[in-house]
DNA sequence: CTGAAAGCGCTAACAA
DNA sequence: TTGTTAGCGCTTTCAG
């Protein structure tokens, strides 16, 4: 197979337009408006481009003209390579993808890792426009791309950024739900596992203030649905041992377990806000001896498809279709000034890691 | 929560140095240059480009002018979405990641559906070089790719390719040792499941003329190291039955295992040449009843963590490094001018899926 | 340390 | 149908 020196300097639009003695515009439209010359001569200008070895006109130098980069930027929080690896992300990205290929618009990965706090990356990236995922309502990254002059939208937080779009689920409803659904189930005495509510590493329990004030609303609202539930059910929420982890791995979510049950052996029902954490509390449970749902019921959230395949009780949120609404979002948006929101179902799903409490002579008694 | 007005016409470095009477150059430098002007001088700049809501320099015109665009662009054979499905390519692009996040470059995913033979957004991506991803030999998308004059490195496919740097394993070396190990296991009456060998859609048996001339040369290199180790053992490769699955998913492995096991019920272990497929197969041959590997061996090729855990007899390729050293090898190329091959080596894995072969009275009776 | 001049390669009015 | 004229917004010698 026959490659191509990279080294030759590239013929130009002007060069190749000197060439045939024709002016750029005629070049130019040859390739943009094909309608605005005859195809005779359309044909010797893409011959003579060939013969020269012009790839057509160069991207950047049309970007500038045009105003249009035919790529939208993707922020995250975490580390790029995090988003390949977090199956939440993984099928946000998808979706988004997906979105971008219809569109014919390239996806642009903004190296911004948290360490480098580096705003310089998002400064530097030529796109139409920015997709932000999943921040810390005080993430710098974020406050870089508001002062881009282009559009945004985030998925999940921050939320209520005054000018940008926004499309998410509604979190608090989802574990309100899942928290009454522990409560029917007779569960009274639960730990909470939740994911970073602050930018600053933290792991261990989180206070009532902490709960209200950290800077990801996700995991707020979340906190606020189980809060919610259970006070409903006549629980007093300043006594339920809620804990938190930095990391969102499985190994975090077993060693936040632990910490929780050592603390706590008498809780009958462990409550985690991701899937993931809850996959790796379940794992910690049986480790310890603990059968999963007779000695414990253990829920997540999420509905990634490894809670799916481990039977996990679990609130499912729909990734793909939140990236590709994002991508709609951005790509599609006429010249509306007003910002949108889109809110998307969430559901319930019932698994094999949640049972009714069984009563042994007193109203509860879990253990 | 506080944004901004994304509508505003955008101040310009010229509209900012009038302002503050000031030459271009000079703010330029406040942003590229800082030690080319005092200090006071610079935060005067700086904060007057705060109070204009001046985001720094146009990085598309900054890329015009410096010939940098800051990003590489990644072309995939499949869908874009495809790569967040295949766990292969999303560790090839968690290294690639990893690799563009160190060297502060973006990594654009080019919206090169195979549909779409849409050949423009290849030219129109504004990128410093190009990594290409697994392609067919013929890939239209590729040769576009070829004509841009930057640098670009292929991982895997297509091999050989003129002044192009190569990033990949020795396929056919990881096919032969797994396949002399089911030779030392016994095993003389296989079947193959492989990967689609041509660009056009094939579901069915590919003789010996298509396993050679197919236009994935990663496919052509793992059959034939297979062939190499049954051909050492005695065996005629060309009664060895060889099926070809178009799509690489779950689905046609199990498809493709069924169409195999149809028609040649004797076999004794069935080689895969991707873990896909495998365990699509897998679980077809669980369907029928047959117990792996006690009445069938099952061997993958890739050392997908999902067939590790299923315990799959396999052989591990580091998918991580290879967009690593692909990411290394674009960015971190002074100028020379020579192209690079990089092979990384294999790990043939044992598993559980397969096993000697039970004799019974005769030399080999599997069945 | 600062400024003037010269484009990077292209497209979009507008004329011819 | 083709060409002329102006930049898009920026960086970079090279003088001062």
């Amino acid at each position: 197979m026959t490659g191509h020196p990279h080294t030759r300097r590239p013929a130009t639009l002007a060069s190749l337009a000197a060439e045939l003695g024709v002016s750029r515009t005629t070049v130019s439209n040859a390739y943009n408006r094909p309608d605005q010359l005859s195809a005779p001569l359309r044909e010797r200008v893409l011959e003579a481009a060939r013969r020269l070895g012009y790839p057509g006109p160069d991207p950047v130098a049309r970007s500038l003209r045009t105003r249009r980069a035919g790529a939208v930027g993707l922020l995250l929080t975490e580390a790029l390579s995090y988003a390949f690896r977090d199956p939440g992300a993984t099928g946000f990205l998808e979706g988004l993808a997906l979105a971008c290929e219809k569109a014919e618009t390239g996806l642009l990965l903004v190296p911004a890792s948290p360490e480098h706090s580096d705003v310089d990356a998002v400064y530097r990236a030529g796109v139409d426009g920015f997709v932000v995922y999943s921040v810390s309502e005080d993430d710098p990254h974020f406050r870089a791309v508001l002062q881009r002059p282009v559009p945004t939208v985030v998925c999940d937080q921050p939320a209520d950024v005054e000018g940008v779009d926004r499309v998410g689920v509604d979190d608090r409803a989802g574990t309100l739900t899942l928290g009454r659904h522990l409560v029917e189930l007779g569960h009274r005495r639960i730990g909470v596992l939740c994911m970073r509510l602050g930018s600053r590493r933290h792991d261990g329990p989180a206070d009532l203030a902490r709960q209200q004030l950290g800077s990801y609303s996700v995991q707020r609202e979340r906190l606020a649905g189980l809060r919610e539930a259970f006070t409903e059910a006549g629980v007093d929420w300043a006594s339920v041992p809620v804990i938190e982890r930095f990391e969102h791995t499985l190994g975090a979510g077993a060693d936040g377990a632990a910490a929780l049950l050592e603390a706590h052996p008498r809780i009958t029902a462990l409550v985690c806000t991701s899937d993931i954490l809850a996959l790796g509390a379940l794992g910690e449970a049986r480790e310890r001896g603990l059968r999963v749902p007779e000695d414990l019921s253990v829920a997540g959230f999420d509905g990634v498809p490894e809670a799916e395949r481990a039977g996990l009780t679990t609130v499912r949120q729909p990734f793909g279709e939140k990236g590709r609404e994002a991508g709609r979002l951005l790509l599609e948006r006429g010249d509306r000034n007003a910002s949108e929101h889109v809110t998307l179902p969430t559901e319930l799903i019932l698994g094999s890691t949640t049972r009714a409490l069984r009563r042994s002579g007193e109203f509860f008694s879990g253990w």
